[in-house]
DNA sequence: GCTTGCCTTGACCTGGGCGTCAAGGCTTAC
DNA sequence: GTAAGCCTTGACGCCCAGGTCAAGGCAAGC
């Protein structure tokens, strides 16, 4: 299949696989007339990087996914590499969670005595 | 005092107070050289700046903040519009922090099930 | 008089993941 | 033969909050 079709077929842009391929991510076969040519192995690729993507990952964080398909794996997610990706992101994850909540809880503070200047969170007026 | 020096006490750049100016956020009188001049009074704008960036909010975000100051209040953050930007944030931590504990949750699963393709996540080995 | 240290403006660079032309080539349908 | 529709490469644009030169000016200290 030609690269319009993947692109389709994944639900993503002919741009994204050409700069996929400039990222040494998703390389092509190329047919006589120099067009990139895919196969359905591809586009199981282009999904594990889709999937990868919508959750937030970095391009080259799933590169070892992407690595550990082409190695044979029915799943991306099997080999170490892999694993270790998930891991740091869990991290990265919980981290960013809990300073966005810390900021959440700051914010709500803030807001609620500047609309009741009087009320010191305590439900004592001072 | 001059622009390095607001830099410092607010610890930040010379770079980023000639930024602000340019998005008329912090405008500087001059001195007879053309050097720019700053008072407490901006150094106050500064912070109020420097406190809602770190807590995420866009530049813009600060505006109704820094407005409220100048306009005479203790706080910048009495003012009805500082006070939507407030519910604003919060209503988008709140969309963000529930987007990232679900991305977590299904990453967490993935883990399980790659480091222990056996288990089925309910104990039982298939 | 010369260096040091502060300041000025202007302009390009960064990163991530593409979007959006521009100019051209090949094939197929009419 | 020509228009439509696919493809090619190259290159610039975008977003945001500044970073990082470059070239120059003015004042103080030695």
């Amino acid at each position: 299949m030609r690269i319009g079709e993947l692109a389709a077929r994944a639900g993503t842009t002919t741009r994204t696989l050409r700069y996929y391929e400039t990222r040494g991510l998703l390389p092509a076969r190329r047919d006589g007339n120099g067009h990139r040519t895919y196969d359905e192995a591809d586009l199981t690729l282009l999904r594990q990087i889709r999937t990868l993507q919508d959750f937030g990952f970095d391009l080259e964080e799933t590169r070892p996914f992407v690595e550990c398909l082409r190695a044979g794996h029915p799943e991306g997610d099997v080999c170490p590499a892999s694993l270790a990706v998930y891991r740091r992101k869990l991290d990265e994850l919980d981290a960013l969670i809990g300073e966005l909540q810390a900021v959440r809880a700051k914010i709500g503070v803030r807001l609620a005595l500047a609309e009741d200047p009087m009320c010191e969170l305590g439900g004592q007026g001072l």
